[in-house]
DNA sequence: GTATTTGACAAACGATCGTTTGTTTATTAA
DNA sequence: TTAATAAACAAACGATCGTTTGTCAAATAC
């Protein structure tokens, strides 16, 4: 008989899942190299060596949070843009998708600003694939302005993303929204 | 009889600086939780605990090198923009000089934009005052130039001040200078 | 009912961490 | 020449790190 009670893979995941949930919650809050096994393990009520069986190593825990991460965010933004009619239209939803989810929904967003690469030696190569992936996102969505044509896509790409990024350094809470950030951000890159 | 030979200030000022060229290089490569106090011993040909004779603390080590940094990047900012007419190439200017300086020519500068405050706890908050301090400059630039009144100078200014420092994320040598990134930033963010 | 897999515990491994302590060698001042 | 200071060495401290290993109970499959 099969699936009785609790499905196994379910089970499975619930598990992993809290376990990628508080990681990613400490990632976010104490950094990478400022969060120890022990101290996911304790916040998952597990043994440290116990979480050897869901993740070969606390490098590639830190990869799955970052997948996950790019899979929500680029969720968000893709829903974000559904829809939306004209080109800065559509940037400026994007740009308030991305940092709605970076400030404040998923603080599994956060880590892939908040964790720089090269700190992670032995997994950065795939974590900037990652980054690089979601980031191709705003490339088509630029691409498709009708900025002059010796405006530099690439450079407008870092400004926006960079700026945005960058706001985890100084934004917090209600003071302005998220989205506001994004209006203005874009309005002050729309040639007028 | 005084200064037979070498000034004992001399001497001191010139192992304590060893000392700081070389956790500012390591601070810079491989991060603050990345750098041993082994690590910088070893680089200036110290043991480890003889550090601990100049600085008090791993922290406060950083912070005198951030403090170094922040001197250095403001002395440049600083004579950019001596004598240049006009509020936009000023601040074109200036924006060069910090490029200029956290790509390429100061590792004391790079290591306050890699390194962030809250990863270092000791001392975040005096860091923090560091950092807004020499970020003042860019404000008084910024509140000179003639934009639009409903135009939001702070915005504006994390913008390309988030913008800039993200550059240490993805610039890497001679493609594109620094100066001719701080020219196309500034020239996307000005109304044309 | 028995065999197998899942998922965790318990305990330690060696390495490395920031830091402290006591001592010793140079340099400077009287 | 002698006393005082500067600056380093030598050696270890306790703590914490990521990780490994062996065991074991509960859940699942046959």
């Amino acid at each position: 008989m099969l699936n009785t009670q609790t499905a196994p893979q379910e089970r499975q995941d619930s598990r992993r899942r809290l376990l990628l949930d508080e990681a990613a919650a400490l990632f976010c809050q104490k950094g990478y190299g400022g969060t120890s096994i022990r101290d996911i393990a304790t916040a998952v009520g597990m043994l440290p060596g116990s979480i050897y069986y869901h993740f070969p190593s606390k490098e590639e825990l830190l990869f799955a949070v970052y997948e996950e991460g790019v899979a929500r965010i680029t969720e968000k933004v893709r829903s974000a843009i559904d829809g939306v009619e004209g080109p800065w239209a559509c940037l400026e939803a994007a740009s308030a998708a991305h940092l709605e989810t970076i400030l404040d929904q998923s603080v599994y967003a956060k880590v892939i600003v908040r964790v720089q690469p090269r700190d992670v030696p032995g997994v950065s190569d795939r974590l900037v694939s990652l980054r690089d992936g979601y980031e191709q996102l705003f490339r088509g969505l630029i691409d498709a302005l009708p900025i002059a044509p010796d405006g530099d896509p690439l450079i407008f790409r870092m400004l926006l993303l960079g700026g945005m990024n960058w706001t985890q350094n100084w934004y917090q809470g209600s003071k302005v929204s998220p989205s506001k950030i994004a209006r203005k951000f874009v309005q002050l890159l729309r040639s007028n």
